[in-house]
RNA sequence: GCGGAAGUGGCGUAAUUGGUAGCCGCACCAGACUUAGGAUCUGGCGCCGCGAGGCGUGGGGGUUCGAGUCCCUUCUUCCGCACCA
């Protein structure tokens, strides 16, 4: 028979089905290998041929380990609460878990049609129950833990409090708000219930906390920061707004430097740590105290130092000014009356700049005196305070010391107010712009003088830690995260409230079920979805403290006997995104644990995932938050290893092709019917209009099925050049407006799934972004016919010989062995694909069809084209389905070894010739044969050799 | 501005250690078979040149017997960050 790929692909899909091919084993002698894809959202429009890159090179290596003899793992799910099913709700009043179930059925069958070897009875997916009672289970760690720098890892509240309860705070250096009150134990043991809470919530991992978030008025809901981008939202490009509101964080901060450590550790791409190492932003300066100057004090004043963090504390002599953020809190108490009107209107115009005009606008200087003045902590001077828009309020401490001898904007901001500019090294030239130079000596500086950069800063840094005016300090541009959403379709956040302090539910109503809706919006009040629920309240029964037992006894006499019964109510916010994506790895391990979010024996068996594959445009988010809980559950000694996830791959982004007809245009202006191609649209009047790929081929359009394709092309006319109509090309985002969506399920319906995983690979690098461009597709299906007829006669017959095979044909066989193994290893698919067509074309050329060739080649391609492979296996006389564990055929070297190697011959570095050397001849005997062949000699032309360059097995080169 | 990746035929790409640049496909050209070809097979296909030959890995320079690969310099494209104190 013909190669029917149809046929064999659905059978060979629905066997690995039935016989759950692919399920993995928790228990095994085999060594463990964890293969993962980041999960996909469920979205409506279903995948494009982009999607599955990654998806096909994690299979083809999770197959290739198992032929390698590993118990591989291997699994898939869904990242289902998120945006669009719940913006899709409300428009159509559709349930959001309806239309995730639908998107969830879609994605599933062409998941399926591509043959993937998942271990779907792993299947877990965010918004089941079943899931998300774990994603709620970790965050109750999270709120029952502290972090304990003295460790430098998570502990439970509980030994917080008992430290509480014995010495007060003194002892304690933990990660928490920065306004923790210091107390004795007798003066923690005074403090009620809800005093205490109150201070324990500063302390918590997750915290509930006053604080400025991005607000995004268009989803009603409040943003993390790499949701944002230049201040429109990721999911709809809707503007975001700063926005003062007490909201749930995590704080992941505590963990910034081992986030930065970690990364040594992992073999991930560099530009994705190096995204990373940005993110976490680590800057090693010093934080200096600037006392108010008196003439400023009043009663609206709450401190009398303004804070800066500086990464040059040894510059600190050359300060000549102050600069506040507009936004910073002590500017209205500090503006004098004179000064008010103006900074009054300063802050107003740079609140109304959006953050993208202030990007923009780099070049231009602005700002206004306060009126105000502070004293340098190292000469008592007088120094002026200004607001200006560069300094951000939320980096460091929104206040910066200006040093324009050193720091060219401060350079800047000086010559336009007219400040002094004061030189602190000799070496330093600031005739025209700051120079930040650290070598030389320092001169101004009083006790700094005559000191280089290295004893300069110890000198200072000791001066103000002696005087108390300032500290060496590292200084992380990371913000905690912000863990609360506003919307319906996510899991909800398992705190009721009392007396407007938040409590965890019992662990025993885990999982809080997301309530029913009548509308996905928020209510008239603008409070979120959730307050629409009935009853949305946790009931508390009559206090009996042995429901409390293992709950933190923060206050045994008054506290649990004073637990009013009666109903309390929930958390109206939802958790973000991110929350069920930072740990899901592990419920793979375990999925239908009820008792754990993954048993510790499972846990300790596949311990991580060993290659995990997915796109770059979660480095920051996603990758960053996983790794954070990753340790989180490592320091409560959950989970074996600091980083979850050992080697990263990012596939590249696949990017739509575009294909464009050119409309001619009449004399007045309007589109006509009649189309004109690309070659020759300079010499008409023309507007280029989108074409739908799937109609062009190679670029050039398929006119009929163009006349099909919309009614009123029904009768268009072509101005053609060589009778084609040529179509012009862009490189653009892939998407529906533009036509040019390639659906993966046409591809397969006219080639098959085992064409596509192979042309997707055959590409190009499996890291490197590229358009798609079906053209090509041909050659890989050609590939696989041929690769079929070598087990077929004439007549499309199976036929086989048994003979021995020859040394041509081992030759080929073990080439093509090796190869893939080395390829696969360095994960570069593409090369091996050629390879493949390398090595059919040479069998095919031998006419091989030997038995014993052919079965090892089977299982070398099997990886790659599982479908046709396990027909052909089965053809051979195997057992069904046993390829997917036949072991990888073992490559011997001999066959490889060759008598004579065809020397290239080159005169000074060209080559000239090739001669055919015995490989048993050394150097010597080499140079020997070469330089005495008579067509050497012709090129010699009596000339003698200076020197002759033998390399053994490679080239010989003579120079002249 | 800072950081990263990458520039090779008409196109996608290959060259794992400094050792014959262009493998494997696509497209194209010629031929065979054919009523026909969007099927199949054979051959050709970096550029210039009839040829001998010359030139070729973004440009310029260097190291080397030998450079796509190493070094310096410069240009271009893509990605990330961006008034970060």
């Amino acid at each position: 028979m013909d190669y029917q790929f149809k046929d064999i692909e659905q059978k060979w899909q629905q066997f690995w089905a039935e016989n759950q091919t692919f399920k993995a084993d928790n228990n095994s002698a085999k060594p463990k290998y964890y293969v993962l894809d980041m999960f996909p959202y469920p979205s409506g429009a279903g995948l494009h041929v982009g999607h599955p890159l990654g998806y096909i090179a994690s299979d083809i290596f999770a197959r290739y380990k198992r032929l390698k003899g590993f118990n591989v793992l291997h699994p898939m799910g869904y990242d289902s609460f998120g945006l669009p099913a719940e913006q899709y709700a409300i428009q159509t009043g559709q349930h959001p878990a309806i239309t995730t179930e639908t998107n969830i059925a879609t994605y599933r069958r062409q998941l399926d049609q591509l043959g993937f070897s998942f271990d779907w009875s792993r299947e877990v997916r965010t918004s089941s129950p079943g899931y998300y009672k774990w994603t709620q289970w970790i965050f109750m760690q999270l709120f029952n833990s502290w972090y304990n720098k003295a460790a430098d890892k998570a502990e439970s509240i509980d030994k917080l409090v008992a430290h509480f309860e014995q010495n007060g705070s003194a002892g304690i250096d933990a990660v928490s708000d920065e306004e923790v009150h210091s107390f004795t134990a007798d003066e923690w043991k005074a403090l009620n219930k809800e005093e205490q809470q109150a201070e324990l919530l500063k302390y918590r991992i997750t915290y509930l906390r006053e604080s400025i978030v991005n607000w995004c008025p268009a989803l009603g809901t409040v943003l993390a920061n790499d949701e944002v981008k230049d201040g429109f939202s990721e999911r709809g490009g809707y503007p975001v707004e700063q926005k003062k509101m007490r909201q749930w964080s995590m704080r992941i901060t505590a963990y910034a430097e081992r986030l930065l450590q970690g990364l040594d550790t992992i073999d991930w791409p560099e530009p994705l740590k190096e995204m990373q190492r940005n993110w976490i932003g680590k800057s090693v300066g010093a934080s200096v105290k600037f006392p108010i100057e008196k003439a400023a004090h009043n009663s609206q004043l709450t401190t009398h130092n303004i804070e800066v963090f500086t990464t040059r504390v040894d510059t600190i002599f050359g300060v000549t000014f102050l600069v506040l953020a507009p936004e910073h809190e002590l500017v209205p108490a500090l503006t004098t009356p004179a000064q008010k009107a103006e900074i009054d209107a300063y802050v107003a115009q740079s609140k109304k700049k959006s953050e993208l005009d202030r990007m923009a606008d780099t070049k231009t200087v602005s700002g206004a005196f306060t009126g105000s003045y502070v004293i340098n902590p190292v000469n008592n001077e007088k120094v002026p305070l200004y607001i200006a828009d560069y300094v951000l309020a939320g980096y460091g401490t929104g206040a910066v010391m200006g040093v324009p001898s050193g720091d060219q904007r401060d350079y800047l901001f000086a010559n336009h107010f007219n400040l002094p500019i004061v030189s602190i090294m000799d070496i330093q030239n600031i005739e025209t712009e700051a120079d930040p130079t650290k070598d030389g000596r320092y001169i101004n500086s009083d006790f700094m003088n005559g000191l280089n950069y290295k004893d300069g800063t110890a000198r200072v840094i000791a001066f103000l830690e002696e005087s108390g005016a300032g500290k060496a300090k590292v200084n992380f541009r990371m913000r905690d995260a912000i863990f609360g959403r506003q919307r319906y379709w996510g899991e909800p956040v398992p705190v009721y409230f009392k007396d407007d302090l938040p409590y965890l539910i019992d662990e025993k109503e885990l999982p809080l079920v997301l309530p029913e809706v009548d509308k996905y919006l928020p209510t008239e009040s603008g409070e979120p979805p959730l307050a629409r629920a009935k009853d949305w309240n946790y009931r508390l029964a009559q206090s009996v403290p042995s429901a409390l037992a293992g709950e933190v006894k923060v206050s045994p006499t008054e506290g649990d006997l004073e637990e009013a019964a009666g109903s309390y109510a929930y958390e109206l916010s939802t958790m973000p995104g991110w929350a069920g994506s930072s740990w899901y790895w592990y419920r793979y391990m375990d999925p239908k644990n009820e008792q754990e979010f993954a048993s510790e024996k499972a846990i300790e068996y596949w311990k991580d995932v060993d290659l995990y594959i997915g796109g770059s445009e979660h480095a920051t988010g996603h990758l960053l938050y996983s790794r954070f809980w990753n340790k989180f559950l490592k320091d409560l000694g959950l989970v074996p290893e600091e980083e979850p996830f050992k080697k990263l791959i990012n596939q590249g982004m696949i990017q739509g092709r575009s294909n464009f007809v050119y409309r001619l245009i009449d004399e007045m202006g309007r589109g006509t019917n009649t189309f004109i191609s690309r070659g020759l649209i300079k010499e008409y009047k023309t507007s280029p209009l989108h074409v739908d790929v799937n109609i062009v081929e190679n670029d050039i359009l398929n006119i009929n099925q163009f006349k099909n394709w919309r009614d009123d092309f029904k009768d268009a006319e072509f101005i053609l050049e060589n009778g084609k109509y040529v179509c012009g090309v862009e490189i653009e985002k892939m998407s529906k407006s533009k036509y040019n969506v390639v659906n993966p399920d046409d591809l397969i319906a006219r080639y098959g799934a085992d064409t596509l995983r192979m042309y997707e690979m055959f590409l190009g690098p499996l890291e490197q972004s590229k358009p798609w461009n079906t053209n090509g597709i041909e050659g890989v299906f050609k590939f696989l016919r041929k690769f079929w007829r070598l087990f077929h006669n004439e007549q499309w017959e199976f036929s086989l010989s048994n003979a021995e095979p020859t040394k041509a044909e081992l030759k080929s066989l073990h080439k093509i062995i090796r190869k893939v193994e080395e390829d696969v290893e360095r994960f570069s698919f593409n090369t091996s694909v050629s390879s493949f067509m390398i090595a059919v074309n040479e069998l095919t050329d031998l006419k091989c069809n030997n038995r014993s060739i052919l079965q090892h080649l089977v299982v070398v391609l099997a990886s790659y084209a599982p479908h046709i492979c396990e027909e052909l296996w089965v053809l051979l006389g195997n057992q069904p389905g046993s390829l997917s564990y036949a072991p990888y055929p073992k490559f011997n070297a001999e066959y490889l070894v060759e008598d004579e190697f065809a020397y290239p011959v080159s005169i000074n570095g060209k080559t000239k010739m090739n001669l055919s050397i015995s490989l048993s001849l050394d150097a010597a005997a080499i140079e020997n044969v070469v330089v005495n062949n008579a067509d050497v000699q012709k090129y010699l032309d009596g000339r003698i050799p200076q020197k002759v360059i033998v390399v053994k097995g490679r080239i010989v080169n003579i120079v002249l």
